[in-house]
DNA sequence: TACGCGTGGAA
DNA sequence: TTTCCAAGCGT
């Protein structure tokens, strides 16, 4: 059997049950795919839900406002992925009249879908013959071929992207590229495959070599940049203040409450034990401050470390960057995970 | 071209 | 606790 014939078979007895495998539609399988990208299928799951209820197709996306998807799409990460597909879902309602484009290079061209998302969306929709390379295809591929080339270079990603496109079964483009993603999600898997009973064995270079655990090789390592924010729930009279973030860092148009950033863990636990009340006085402008009135609570989110503070004020806050929002109606903005995550805890939501 | 962008889960 | 990973993309 082909390696084609051998995946296909492994896929139509072994495949989980994903709405946005039920479905035709450019537009369904478009956001799916936008939801997917870094990102594991019971963490997307919910999101597909909740954007398909409220927005059916492509026109009720691109007529919502941008704070309503970014509402939706809160704490899920990437969130340029989201500004993304409202930008796209308004190009689409505008410059291809409500109609999702039907060839590839015009899928390309739409702003948040690169080389895989084109050919996710070109082969499961349309069924044209373009092999998606992902994360799943490079992993499958440098093991199944022996490619010791780095995935994350140039050459080595080249080299895999040629590799797919050989491999593709052009007479089901749609089946093969579903079915060589999902034995990569769920059978050839990063950590631990187990490949004594992989259907590939026989033919696999890694298994061959006992290299299976050093493939697919990476060339860079991940680093983590600590960084603690300090966090200002300014009230006056019932209402706090926000800040919408801009562009250039994370959390970009995502809401947050007055913020401090330390430039080292040193100086987070310095402005923890006494210079907070300066700082903020001199940061805020505000005036006075009710210490009496402040609590503190520092949460983690993996690298960053958070401290919260709660000040009455005895006079508002003004500053043109801010909006003053009553706390009854803080949840109707969107706020990133860790700042929501706190609310919530300390039942302010 | 290399890097930054979120979050949650696993080891 | 730390590191790495998960259906990538824009700059």
């Amino acid at each position: 059997m082909s390696f084609s014939a051998i995946l296909i078979n492994w896929y139509l007895k072994n495949k989980r049950e994903l709405p946005w495998r039920k479905t035709s539609d450019p537009y369904k399988i478009w956001l799916s795919e936008i939801i997917l990208q870094q990102t594991r299928v019971e963490q997307g799951l919910p999101y597909y839900l909740k954007f398909i209820q409220r927005f059916p197709d492509v026109k009720k996306l691109a007529n919502a406002n941008e704070d309503e998807v970014m509402k939706l799409w809160q704490g899920l990460g990437y969130y340029s992925r989201a500004r993304n597909l409202h930008f796209t879902a308004k190009e689409i309602a505008t410059k291809h009249n409500g109609k999702f484009p039907l060839h590839y290079h015009e899928i390309r061209a739409l702003k948040g879908i690169g080389d895989y998302t084109a050919a996710a969306i070109a082969s499961f929709a349309y069924n044209l013959p373009y092999a998606v390379v992902d994360g799943n295809v490079m992993r499958i591929l440098s093991r199944y071929l022996g490619i010791n080339e780095a995935i994350d270079s140039a050459v080595g990603k080249k080299m895999l992207t040629e590799a797919a496109q050989e491999f593709l079964d052009v007479k089901n483009p749609a089946l093969y590229n579903q079915a060589i993603m999902e034995f990569g999600a769920t059978y050839c898997v990063p950590l631990k495959p187990d490949c004594e009973k992989c259907p590939f064995n026989n033919s696999c270079e890694a298994f061959r070599l006992k290299k299976v655990n050093e493939l697919p090789y990476k060339s860079k390592k991940t680093k983590i940049t600590k960084r603690y924010f300090h966090y200002f729930i300014l009230d006056y009279k019932g209402k706090t203040y926000l800040y919408k973030r801009k562009s250039g860092d994370i959390w970009q148009g995502l809401y947050e409450f007055l913020l401090h950033e330390a430039k080292s863990q040193l100086e987070f636990d310095e402005l923890l034990k006494s210079q907070l009340l300066k700082d903020v006085a001199k940061h805020s402008k505000m005036g006075l401050i009710k210490t009496s009135s402040i609590k503190k609570h520092i949460l983690s989110h993996q690298h960053i470390f958070a401290q919260f503070y709660h000040i009455h004020l005895n006079k508002p806050f003004i500053n043109k960057r801010y909006i003053e929002v009553p706390f009854e109606t803080l949840n109707n903005y969107a706020l990133p995970r860790l700042i929501h995550r706190y609310l919530e805890e300390e039942k302010i939501l």
